[in-house]
DNA sequence: CATGAATGAGAATTCATTCAT
DNA sequence: AATGAATGAATTCTCATTCAT
């Protein structure tokens, strides 16, 4: 029953970071195809035998995958709660913007491959995370800027802002030949926010 | 080597039709593990050797599935062109919204479950169609609503209402508990493409 | 769900037949280790794909071998009831070892190997024909014979008799070096029926 | 080469107890695949390179279940011996079939799974002490009542009762639905022998 | 002495594709 | 044209055994 060992050595934590590694890097260069548990095994540098220690299958590689980048979301996102609190609404989208994608390209674009290749099954579990973290943001901008609170239909327009903006950032940095440049992408959500304030801001007025 | 027959009796062309058929209500029953050449052969009444009769491989099946929901798409849209610029934008986007989700959702979601289960394998190829018709739609609306074409950045809204509305709805409807139901979120993308339009005739003005 | 075909063409119905062989070739070689799909599909002469068309897994090999020992046994048995009816009860024992032991001992001992190995897991379903044959001839020869059928604890005694004697076939017949012959434990079991017999004629009458 | 160590502190022989300990629990709990020799270190609350110091291999621990097996039988035979010989044939072989029985059902039913699932590997070696005893027995048995010794065959008869009546025990405490209970077994093994001194001492009167 | 991390050959099973009929 | 039997490389996962600490 409890056949997978916690690590409990140091040289055992470091496999267990090794073979998630290896799993990034694996989808960024073969796509979904990449999560071949010999693949992995080889690219971390261990044996199949020494995956399965830490490992129970295939699964929970991808799953401590999503950890991974669930936690890195929340540490991207959290210390930059303070200062976007303090930004008009246009400002602080372009600002999580270059933020998010930073954290898409970083290590040879590997969270940007995940996104790009694996689709609904990345983000499959340890989202919640996330959404306690970017709904912390969003309660702390309204606690200080007031004036947007008697906005209509806040958690629609967060719902479309977030999920349609990933889905443009993805894409657009998936494309080869992206018919808009990010920073051109990023200007046009930002004041596609502005413009929803104003006029959100206008018709409760 | 030139072995794949394009068909050119009825009946084959029937065979063709039942693959593909059968490539949709695969995916729609197994998910991503469905497109197995034998259980599609098997749904389609076929034999494996039929199948590759008409399909040099796997992929060929997808490539079908992807051109005939390209042109569905197209076949959507084409006609509301002339229905749809006369509208007022926001009720534009609602239309089609709501049109959208009917493709999506016709023949028991086998077009929603592809972009869900298929991701971004699924829209591979075949887009050319659907981007010009979208692009005829806008080119038809400004040249009957010429005051809009003032609008800046109109190339990068469309790319964020069409990218981003898309990957809303297929979100909303996939979700088992959408946080908004799908009137909220068609309501929003229009308010939101409505206060853009207001927003940016302004700055324009 | 129904995937494995029955064999619908001769060519298959051959097929499937050879793989049973070679399950029972298999096991006489390399003993209870023998039984690998890949050395099975090896000695059958097919590739371990064509294995699994026609069985769903190992265990089905094994279940067809045993349902081949079952109808074996059936169709050894049953054409000698005429016969064992009008024998004494020594003799009717004696013959009917013989006959057992060779079909244990035919193919190159096929089934001894079996029952020597795979032990309990052999005989694991499909014994129903068997005792279904054993009861008949049991009856049969009660109805021929009623002179005995006042014996008491006849289904005891024949439990001891068919157990116990298949047990010491098989060990006699396994060992390298038995320490007794296999006609002179024919001999003895004979006798030991036969004591046991005119020992509860006795006792009842 | 010589790397196992022979046991000689107590703590030592302690680790070596637990672990044949284990083999018994391991093998009663999860059947012919219980052995594995994680499971076994597991359950015996060692690492398996302990393991790997007193074992060179899984096969060596079989073979000291064996030889705990065949010194438990010996312990429980030989202390009886005295007490069976002063008993007539029918009594003498209904005691040792309880006695038999108990040691098959101790501790859980151990040796009685062994038998059960292990088979023919089960009593590979080891068996010389388990003859010797019995063969003991019979020496002392027949010296005590002489008048049995001018009956024929011995050596077969005790192969068939020996052989015959342990296969038989086996199988119906094995069985979940036994035709016959334990008792009347016992009885017509009882009575069997009984039957068979009877009719061997008139046949040579 | 003891540990448990690491190994890697090998097992069962799947599936896209080919080919004889 | 159509069939479906056959293929076999690839995949996931297991387990007896070794070895550095």
């Amino acid at each position: 029953m409890a056949k997978i060992r916690k690590p409990q050595q140091s040289r055992s934590k470091q496999t267990v970071t090794s073979i998630v590694e290896a799993g990034f890097i694996a989808v960024a260069r073969d796509g979904s195809d990449g999560l071949g548990t010999r693949k992995v095994a080889d690219i971390a540098g261990v044996s199949v035998g020494t995956l399965y220690e830490y490992f129970a299958n295939k699964e929970e590689i991808l799953d401590a995958m999503n950890q991974q980048f669930a936690s890195d979301v929340v540490a991207m996102v959290q210390p930059l709660i303070p200062e976007l609190t303090r930004m008009p609404p246009r400002d602080a989208v372009r600002t999580l913007q270059f933020a998010f994608r930073d954290l898409l390209q970083r290590d040879n674009g590997r969270y940007l491959n995940c996104a790009r290749w694996l689709g609904r099954q990345f983000p499959s579990a340890h989202v919640e995370p996330v959404k306690r973290v970017l709904s912390d943001l969003a309660m702390q901008y309204l606690s200080h800027n007031p004036q947007y609170a008697r906005l209509p239909n806040i958690p629609v327009m967060a719902y479309i802002i977030i999920q349609g903006g990933i889905a443009c950032m993805v894409s657009q940095l998936s494309e080869d030949n992206p018919p808009v440049s990010f920073d051109q992408l990023a200007e046009g959500l930002a004041d596609m926010v502005g413009y929803m304030i104003e006029g959100g801001m206008k018709a409760t007025s």
